[in-house]
DNA sequence: CAAAAACATGTAAATATAGACATATAATTT
DNA sequence: AAATTATATGTCTATATTTACATGTTTTTG
């Protein structure tokens, strides 16, 4: 389905960036819901450009260092656009190890589930208290229909999911200790 | 990492199974966290076979059709549990192609925006309702800890992680409903 | 000023996953 | 009786993704 395109096109949809400046919003603009790999990236960038949807200029960072800056065509606008229309179903559940872990947890004690699960829980916190954080620093609404509304609500949406998560750990966690031993 | 053979460790450790028993099960107890196709099922029960962690016994259903009934071997017991064991970091966070269009959704018109968002709250809302039906036709704990309890945590852990999505989803049109049409 | 971290871009190999191709029997429905 | 659906097991190809390999410059820190 070629989503990682559509992640590329709709970043330079905002403003130019260089592959190196795509990886680190991977890890924060696109870090709820998207990522991919530096060894996946570049050649996807090569294709995009070898495809006429996004065009690059080589500057000179320094003495000699290159890099590449991309910006997206029109045509890249028009397919980002017309993808971005694009009803679809629902996608799979996606995959969760842990909850793996949790279905088929009776073949090991409770205690030890119960350990992990605390563990899983204080790492869920953790990261609930990140994504918070960076929310109360967030641009409030302007009223405006802009990238900012994206931002925000993709944000708020990564709290939501989180919650739910530390939510259901701490219902695991009351679960199991009201358990019997072994059954 | 191979999570697909602890999938099927973790499903012959409760019974014996034919792995279109076990495609069937990925739509239905395992649905809620993981998911394989059978031209990836299929090899991976031969790999673990030839690994000794399971055994099969051909049965013949009807005149002729054969099957091949799986169930675990005291290694592949031994594999399961020391894999339940581990305690592991935090996954990278699930894609999520539906967050990726809300993200860039200012490259396309709000109206067409809000029609996408209450076209996927309608279906998040069905598959909502599907699982509290099934959670509230589900066993009810009964002290003891075993498979049922495993069961029980992934259907509600389900309805919790879909009750976020419905409600995130819910806030965004709220959102984009009071938003100007065009920043 | 030396070391470490950040900047910058690639390729190669292995694994994971999806979708198409391929075949055959058994049970149910019309 | 024929058609359809469910049972049952595989392979092949393409795509997606991860991990390792590979290299070099610039900036910051100690």
């Amino acid at each position: 389905m070629r989503t990682l395109k559509y992640a590329i096109l709709g970043m330079l949809s905002r403003r130019e960036l260089t592959g190196y400046d795509m990886m680190k919003e991977f890890d924060r603009g696109l870090a709820n819901f998207w990522y991919a790999s530096h060894s996946q990236l570049y050649p996807e960038l090569n294709r995009l450009a070898g495809e006429g949807l996004i065009q690059y200029e080589t500057s000179i960072k320094g003495e000699s260092l290159e890099r590449k800056v991309y910006r997206i065509t029109p045509e890249g606008m028009a397919d980002l656009r017309q993808w971005l229309e694009q009803d679809e179903p629902l996608p799979p559940t996606p995959k969760d190890v842990f909850r793996l872990r949790m279905y088929f947890g009776d073949n090991i004690s409770r205690g030890r589930l119960l350990e992990l699960t605390w563990a899983q829980l204080e790492r869920r916190r953790q990261k609930l208290a990140f994504l918070q954080s960076s929310l109360d620093q967030a641009e409030p609404y302007t009223g405006r229909f802009d990238s900012a509304t994206g931002d925000r609500l993709v944000l708020e949406g990564a709290v939501m999911r989180e919650s739910a998560m530390v939510q259901w750990l701490e219902h695991c966690i009351e679960t199991l200790e009201h358990c019997e031993n072994k059954g």
